[in-house]
DNA sequence: GAAAATCTTGCAATGTTTTGCAATTATTTT
DNA sequence: AAAATAATTGCAAAACATTGCAAGATTTTC
């Protein structure tokens, strides 16, 4: 059995009993205690879980990440959002995925402009709330907690029945040859459908993320229609990208 | 048990009840009371709760700012939503309506239970997040922004390929005879969806609610399995409603 | 491809933490 | 002031953690 191996064990665990001893643990992997002591450690490290007496128990309530973690690239997301604004155009239907991004396209949507939001993401409809020119309509389904978005069959099916004018995809990783790629399957399944829903595919996304490349692949690049940086179209970086995709 | 296990369970009752006894824990807990006081010592040590003579109390008992009128009622509604988590069992599925007694529910669930709720309602999604062992289906489609739900014939369509344990249906108006009743026609057809998805409805209220009515009607009286009131079961405004509901 | 270096794992000896109990002291209640 | 309840202290048994070590597996290096 591989060290790996063990650590998604443990980490199954965790995550679906909130906790872990280490006994059990030893005894359902058949290894000595040492090993899964060892293994705890190394996952506490990792900041994965928190290791304790006896155990580990769930990080839990450390969702705090997903605003902290952030914050120093705001200002290249609110400059890419702002240029992904100048898109919309009154009674459109936009399809926005989620993605700290596109929220913060969201917050920037300006409140007289009239159109029809389609989100499966918690966040973005929470801060379209208040604009009141603004239709939200929530793709529903199960939430995954991590991305705060509803993913699995039903938004799938939802998306299935949709046109959208404008689909804004935030992403992970987008390369020249690899295409747009995610580390999670069924987020990618969503994400295909997202893209099969809309006419229009726009890809917000900041630098870093740009000739990096995840285990599972969205679409290829000429899939898109435009893609949005922070940076100049002239900007070397991107000359890889400009025969196929707008670039903006 | 692990130590850190027993030190959520004091703080989320602390955080319930704004206090917690000594001896109610260490027999919840099946833990000798030197292991609780042991326990409170320590999270008192980590200002995590105020240490006192025969238990616990919460540090921010007076840090809440709500408008004096409102603390009013949130406090019915915090000894409502209390009843109705006593009828909360591991693994049930749960249909939550909107509307702010489901929402301080949904605040009060104990982040250890094991369920799965379904709501059309963004603020009660939003309250789930952050506790790991709660499945949250959001029951999708058009966002009413005054109620902050979901509504039209999506989420109908999702009620009814859906038969939950139990459901708690915010209400507008109860009355002996009027039976449920709100205001918004939409509402009104959601709700009734809700009613019909559900082995068991559970309409938690507070007593101004109570024999007043409403526009439009959701069902008659005895559609309901159980009032949830801050009153007591005996109180005279009740006695009209006691034969064909449970009341608590 | 063989030797060296590194990593992994289980074991044993030793050290630490946790927990419940009992005796004593302090605090609250009546 | 007496009775009841809770807190403190010291203690011992059990559970758990740490450390160093050695045998085997894996990877690196030449």
């Amino acid at each position: 059995m591989l060290k790996e191996e063990r650590h998604q064990v443990i980490l199954n665990e965790v995550r679906i009993h909130n906790k872990v001893l280490l006994t059990d643990i030893a005894e359902l992997l058949k290894v000595s205690p040492d090993t899964v002591r060892r293994d705890i450690k190394e996952l506490h490290d990792a900041n994965k879980l928190k290791r304790v007496h006896g155990g580990a128990i769930s990080l839990g309530f450390n969702h705090y990440n997903y605003a902290n973690r952030e914050i120093y690239s705001l200002e290249k997301k609110s400059k890419i959002a702002e240029k992904g604004i100048s898109l919309l155009k009154e009674g459109q239907v936009v399809l926005l995925s989620g993605g700290t991004t596109n929220l913060e396209l969201a917050r920037l949507i300006p409140p007289y402009l009239k159109i029809t939001c389609f989100t499966p993401s918690l966040p973005i409809a929470v801060q379209l709330l208040p604009k009141p020119n603004i239709e939200i309509i929530f793709i529903g389904g199960r939430i995954n907690k991590d991305s705060q978005i509803t993913i699995g069959g039903g938004p799938l099916a939802a998306l299935s029945e949709l046109k959208a004018d404008i689909c804004f995809l935030g992403v992970n990783s987008i390369h020249p040859s690899d295409g747009v790629t995610e580390f999670d399957w069924e987020i990618v399944q969503l994400k295909k459908a997202m893209i099969k829903a809309s006419k229009k595919v726009v890809v917000p996304s900041i630098s870093e993320k740009i000739n990096s490349a995840q285990r599972y692949k969205i679409c290829d690049v000429d899939a898109i229609d435009l893609l949005i940086t922070e940076l100049d179209k002239k900007d070397p970086l991107l000359q890889s990208y400009g025969k196929n995709i707008g670039l903006m």
